[in-house]
DNA sequence: GTATTTTTGCAACAATGTTGCATAAATAAT
DNA sequence: ATTATTTATGCAACATTGTTGCAAAAATAC
């Protein structure tokens, strides 16, 4: 299993470290699930959120997570797709936020939307966010 | 000018008072545009940033803004249009933020996107967001 | 004008984001 | 395998934002 979490690094060109390759174990496990700093913190041994910061931004800047927008105002991210590379992301899908449990999800598929823009203004990404309750939180 | 002010307090029976007189000025004024809390301790003579949290709250509450969903971390408001009420949100149109100056404005046109959703969950709200260049900030 | 209700401003604290810097660890070179 | 070089980590420090409690001030009701 860190089989996986090695071969991501190496493939991205970063070095091996005891954090990143626990921080991408915490990636593999969530699978579709956004984690978030604090999230690691809880997960990982001896945390340092300073580090979990950082290291966050590396894997992002690297095309190896991406941030879920859930409007819930902490930043989390989630595993990329394989086609994302270093400054060529590839993540037009829409996110799930629980209101309930606040977990934030990926879901599948891309965005389509046709939404009216002014006169000048350049689109270069969408975010699209569905915010409810999930399955887990479902009443009764 | 301040007379839309008043009326907007009176109709949601709101205390008139000089800080938010001053904040709904700002956002008549504002028009499209969000504003952050920060956005207002500028424009303000002698804000409190706590005075102006609870006085967005109560006017999100009440129906007079909305949050302004951009990924960019802050939160802001804009002016809802007419149809809200307390406990009654209708505003389903998408947001674009400028990347560049920070700027995030209200777009016309309600959102419509299918998305497919996995068993169970439920959608009680939905946000798009448009991220890219806004006409000011387009080069030359 | 006085009583009552609400708002304001301040203190205080929590959470998150962010940078600088010395030390430790990982990789490259010998 | 040792050493040199590069990079990552951990800690201090600080900024911003969000959030609550509480007493004083202001707005409305009586
Ligand atoms: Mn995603
Ligand atoms: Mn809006
Ligand atoms: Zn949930
Ligand atoms: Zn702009």
């Amino acid at each position: 299993m860190t089989e996986k979490a090695l071969d991501i690094l190496q493939r991205h060109q970063l070095r091996n470290t005891a954090v990143r390759r626990q921080v991408l174990e915490q990636f593999l496990q969530a699978g579709h699930k956004a984690l978030s700093n604090s999230d690691l913190e809880d997960a990982l041994e001896n945390p340092d959120r300073i580090t979990l910061y950082r290291t966050l931004k590396t894997f992002e800047q690297k095309g190896i997570v991406h941030q879920a927008i859930d409007g819930s105002g902490t930043t989390k991210y989630a595993l990329c797709q394989d086609e994302c590379s270093e400054h060529e992301h590839h993540d037009d899908h829409a996110h799930f936020h629980c209101h309930d449990c606040g977990k934030t999800i990926c879901l599948e598929g891309s965005i389509k939307s046709a939404v009216q823009l002014p006169e000048g203004f350049q689109v270069q990404q969408k975010h699209f966010v569905l915010e409810g309750t999930c399955a887990d939180c479902q009443p009764e």
